[in-house]
DNA sequence: AGTTAGCACTCGTTCGAGGTGAGTGCTAAC
DNA sequence: GTTAGCACTCACCTCGAACGAGTGCTAACT
């Protein structure tokens, strides 16, 4: 017993009603919304085989099947190996952008927040994580007499900044110096580099302890950071409104997971090269997603770095949707952070 | 009737109770767990005279009284009138702000946390809202070779950064010498203002359009949104613990406006001049919240600027439990924001 | 050999009846 | 003014019956 074009047929009748209506589906639904020309019985039959091999589930004995993760899996497969992920939802995503945005995070922000509306699922966008930028320019600005504020411009285009303190004899002019010559020993090493450059630097100017230690604190910590700089989620509340998350204790323990921005970005960083990354079920490896899926794509600005994005829904999930609505997301970001 | 010393003894009692057990209060409870040598049947005249003046609800016939909004208003007048709120929860506070934390969205986003895990209820911080932020410096930080960051250091010490085109004529030193012209014309004004100063100013300086328009419409936006910079959230899961959202719809509603930060931050920035303010159920206007009470409390800046934190509960809050936290994190965040 | 009709069986769901108990209001006695 | 007692109400729980969606199996049909 294989798995040939008819029983493909059924499965795939089945996961597309589950997906709909979330209610386990029945021989006798299938045969009559789906017409193949087959009566309930049969169905019974391949639907018993298909059972069998694992891509269905009977929650009682007298219930309809659910699909498994299995079959979610085979179905997403096919999907994308069928390639034309068709972008009609284009459109949409395109009008959402046409207000212009400066700041990364502003549009990080947005693009949470429009995913999330246009798939009704939970979203979230991560800004890129560059392994190890690489410094272009560093600039303090004076805040207050005894304050300055260090601007860190990095290839990757990220801004980095940070308050720190400073002895209250620099004015403007001394801290441009300083950050002049800062800019010149340290444009094009790392982070990570710079923190063991900077007593070299320290000991042929004028000592500003304060100043040094403060930014060496602030390299370490940039540096140790694997975490991406900024996190935007939206429309956690949009999992409430499935059944799957009827349960209550459920739901608090999911939105308990998207308040830990640091945990959820690594969760969703974990992505490969693929264009598309789609984990189901238990592949996230998450106990608290073990119902959930986790679609991911990503998008790079011009310097190549490669941010996220991503959405979570429930594993019987509108996956053909989510994938096109990602897909052109993630065109747009690239397009709106490549030109620059 | 009126309303005597031991009928307000009576209805605090079944408040305490019910914050603690959310569930309607009976008669017997009350002369049973809180010793007020009376029988149930006396209580019972009292209950029914307290219901009378509004002060208790009766879900049904044969269900116990439920306090009113009216009675959590009493009751937290007295609390506020009586002045000790005594701050015993001040060594919790203090000790999540061992870390040293350097930048404002950093602490505020921390604040929010700490908050809602000490309170078990929804978090709110709102960065202050400078009602006009007088310009103290403004630098030019060259970020490719046609774009540079804005920073505008304020008198409230807020930082604000917008990227913008700049010509590509612009090296470090001119963008460093333009920066301090700016600085000298700008400085002292208010963004309103320097918006209708930048064409003069732009007329002695080389012509460099882009950069000014940029900059133009940068202070516009600025200087439009009276929303404050900075919201953070926390704990938005924990209401889901408490058996008045049971009900999906009512998670989901709220859940929802949460995500809306603008809409959210209006609401909690109603505040008066008040040390705290209390608002329940009804009186907060906003009909997602009928059964919430929003407790917030002010903090302040060394530039006299005002932020805002907010506990967002159900009407049953412990509100002492709440107050006395507000009070201490207000004064920790003062201390931090104010010795600068 | 594959398909279908028919039927017995399972089991979650719904609905109503009856019992339970917390709580009230009233009255009469202290 | 307080309390004991009692009748009454009504939400909630439980139980069982009826229901029905769905299955698996067998036998007949093509």
């Amino acid at each position: 017993m294989g798995m040939d074009e008819r029983k493909f047929k059924i499965l795939q009748a089945i996961i597309d009603d589950y997906i709909l209506t979330a209610v386990p589906v029945g021989s006798r639904t299938i045969s009559k919304k789906y017409d193949m020309g087959l009566s309930s019985a049969t169905i019974r039959n391949e639907m018993s085989d298909l059972e069998e091999l694992g891509y269905l589930d009977q929650p009682h004995v007298s219930a309809g099947r659910v699909p498994s993760a299995k079959a979610y899996r085979l179905y997403v497969d096919q999907l994308l190996r069928s390639g034309r992920i068709q972008s009609d939802s284009e459109a949409a995503v395109r009008a959402h952008f046409l207000g212009r945005m400066r700041q990364m995070e502003d549009v990080i922000d947005h693009a949470a927040q429009v995913l999330s509306s246009l798939t009704n699922y939970t979203a979230v966008v991560l800004t890129p994580s560059a392994p190890q930028p690489h410094i272009r320019t560093l600039q303090l600005v004076p805040v207050s007499s005894t304050s300055a504020l260090v601007v860190i411009v990095t290839d990757s285009g990220i801004v980095r900044d940070t308050v720190i303190r400073v002895s209250d004899q620099l004015d403007s002019d001394t801290l441009y110096a300083i950050s002049k010559t800062l800019t010149q020993e340290l444009a094009g090493h790392t982070l990570q580099e710079a923190v063991s450059l900077l007593p070299g630097i320290s000991s042929r100017m004028q000592d500003n302890e304060r100043l040094l230690q403060g930014l060496s604190g602030f390299f370490q910590e940039s540096a140790g950071s694997a975490v991406p700089a900024h996190v935007a989620i939206g429309g956690t509340s949009n999992m409430l409104s499935y059944p799957e998350y009827s349960d209550m204790e459920k739901a608090r323990s999911f939105l308990s997971l998207m308040e830990t921005r640091d945990k959820l970005a690594a969760i969703i960083a974990q992505q490969g090269e693929m264009a598309f990354t789609v984990r189901i079920g238990p592949e996230t490896g998450v106990p608290e997603m073990a119902d959930c899926s986790i679609v991911t794509a990503t998008y790079s600005t011009h310097a190549g770095q490669q941010g996220t994005i991503g959405v979570i829904g429930p594993t019987r999930m509108q996956y053909s949707r989510v994938l096109s609505i990602l897909g052109t997301m993630g065109h747009q970001l690239s397009e709106l952070f490549g030109d620059e």
